[in-house]
RNA sequence: UCCCCGAUAGCUCAAUGGUAGAGCGAGCGGCUGUUAACCGCUAGGUUUUAGGUUCGAGUCCUAAUCGGGGAGCCA
């Protein structure tokens, strides 16, 4: 007999019929001598599948006793339409197979709720939790309806690179890769009161007196980067945007939709230094354009999970937060505000609310600004326009007031900014000065120029950020509970 | 990286500077077509680590480590 998965059975079972069913033992109740109630999951769906366990099963005294929490069994038996509340049908047991035990006094999860600070620290289990098994469903889910959306609408998916040597892609600080041997190079940053990390060469430096301290290893002024594997410095990607306007400026509408490192000593509930984001990129798109694209996408894929997820939603709904299903129809069901960041400025000062930080034209919204916004001005996602450019990066198109750039951030309400995009500067001429503007080298940046100079067109994209993404979905506080294996400053186990 | 808070039983948390406790979980027993099952009993501790103050420290002080919240950087 073929294995049928609990969703299966739940959803089409046809009592009478026979299965066979493999999974995880989340619950057992007991029955004194007659028979016992296993809950069974094995992740395919939510809900778990009642199975009832006939005492008079061969050895079943000894099998029952060994069946506890966490443990793996197979079982054939019959589907039958459940007496009890609860579920449509239940399956009743005529073989049972002890698959793997899960030692009670030993194995962490216990019949009761834990902490997600605790979970975490059980990676390699947390996803046979009702939580963790939800949250892996809805981010594939998500997955699917992201390719799905740029599929159905003729975007090609393309794969730049995970290493990359352009040391320039400005969207923040690189891990570094290199087959050079470290032990002989240094130590990191995050080696606290070493006496060697006091002669810092960058620490006199101005421009490196940034708040964000790169916990990539300094750069040894004798390192000759000639010599290492790819013959110059490389680093794992922050962004694929670069590459992904050379295809654009090629093929047409493309996407990327991949892992992003980013080397930031950033201790947020908002950030990973391993993330995965989607960024697509459109020839001849304007900013009006952009944002008509990054609004269709956000709110199909946030309906698509609604309608294939409902019982994960719910249980975040009830057991995370409260208010989840209703904002997420929210969304899905609203056109999104827009406005400049200039008109946003006005309304921030106008708004008589007292912010920690003041609101001032040519300073980046804070935070608290943007919770604003979403929360308790608007109560719905708004894309911001036009940021002044000295706060924002060099490819972003001028505009002609010459003190802002065509860049647009997607904010919504708990988690702020979960799509930073803009229209590209195409013209090569204002793209050099703007690179040096922002104190970059033209040099360094050769073959993108080259995509100005030869056959440039206007185009524009976006970035999305798919932990945030999943963070809005499903009401989750901390992202590191948005990704299977969460890597943050100071933490990669598993 | 900065600010604030925390670390006590497997988990979540109590405990005036003076004998370290509860709930849940676990083990055993009872009861029951149960479903966050229920009832009883039992076991379970170098109070994160290293110093210090004190007759005496889980409690006060210093530092480290780890964790949480907020901020910055950003997606």
């Amino acid at each position: 007999m073929a294995r049928t998965k609990i969703a299966a059975v739940l959803r089409d079972g046809q009592p009478g019929t026979t299965v066979d069913v493999r999974g995880w033992v989340r619950t057992k109740r007991e029955s004194k001598g007659d028979f016992a109630f296993l809950e069974l999951n094995d992740g395919s769906c939510f809900a778990n599948l009642q199975v009832v366990v006939d005492g008079k099963l061969p050895d079943y005294a000894t099998l029952i006793k060994q069946i506890t929490t966490g443990a793996s069994v197979a079982i054939d038996g019959e589907i039958v339409a459940s007496p009890g509340k609860g579920q449509r049908v239940e399956v009743r047991a005529t073989a049972l197979r002890l698959l793997g035990t899960a030692d009670s006094t030993t194995y962490p999860l216990q019949k009761k709720g834990h902490s997600f600070e605790f979970l975490r620290e059980k990676a390699h289990l947390r996803p046979r939790t009702n939580t963790f098994g939800a949250m892996a469903r809805v981010r594939n889910a998500l997955c699917y309806a992201i390719h799905e959306f740029f599929q159905d609408r003729g975007f090609l998916y393309v794969h730049t690179p995970i290493i990359t040597t352009s040391d320039c892609e400005g969207a923040g600080q690189q891990f570094q890769v290199t087959t050079l041997d470290i032990a002989k190079a240094g130590s990191g940053l995050r080696a606290k009161g070493s006496g060697t990390e006091k002669k810092n060469p960058d620490a006199a430096d101005p421009a490196s007196s940034s708040v964000t301290q790169p916990l990539a290893l300094s750069p040894q002024p004798s390192i000759d980067y000639s010599t290492d594997f790819f013959g110059k410095k490389a680093g794992l990607t922050v962004s694929g945007q670069l590459e992904g306007e050379a295809f654009a400026c090629a093929v047409g509408d493309v996407y990327t939709f991949g892992p992003t490192f980013r080397a930031e000593n950033s201790n947020t509930t908002r950030h990973l230094a391993e993330f995965w984001m989607v960024e697509p990129e459109m020839p001849f798109y304007e900013l009006e354009d952009d944002m008509a694209l990054a609004e269709d996408f956000v709110r199909t894929i946030i309906r698509k999970v609604m309608e294939r997820c409902p019982d994960d939603l719910q249980f975040f709904n009830d057991r995370i937060e409260p208010t989840l299903l209703e904002s997420l129809k929210n969304i899905v069901d609203h056109d999104f505000i827009r406005l400049t960041y200039t008109a946003a400025v006005e309304i921030l000062q106008q708004s008589g609310q007292k912010f920690e930080y003041p609101v001032e034209w040519g300073h980046d919204l804070q935070s608290e600004h943007e919770r604003y916004l979403t929360e308790t001005h608007f109560k719905q996602p708004v894309i911001l326009t036009d940021y002044p450019r000295a706060i924002k990066s060099f490819y972003m198109r001028c505009n002609e007031d010459g003190k802002t750039v065509r860049a647009m951030d997607v904010l919504v309400p708990r988690i702020g900014e979960i799509i930073g995009g803009s229209q590209r500067e195409e013209r090569y001429d204002v793209l050099v000065e703007r690179m040096k503007e922002c104190g970059l080298n033209p040099d360094d940046y050769w073959w993108y120029l080259e995509l100005r100079k030869y056959g440039t067109v206007p185009h524009a994209g976006f970035g999305l950020g798919l932990e945030r993404t999943l963070q809005l979905i499903t009401g989750m506080v901390n992202i590191r509970d948005c990704i299977p294996f969460p890597r943050v400053p100071g933490s990669a186990e598993f």
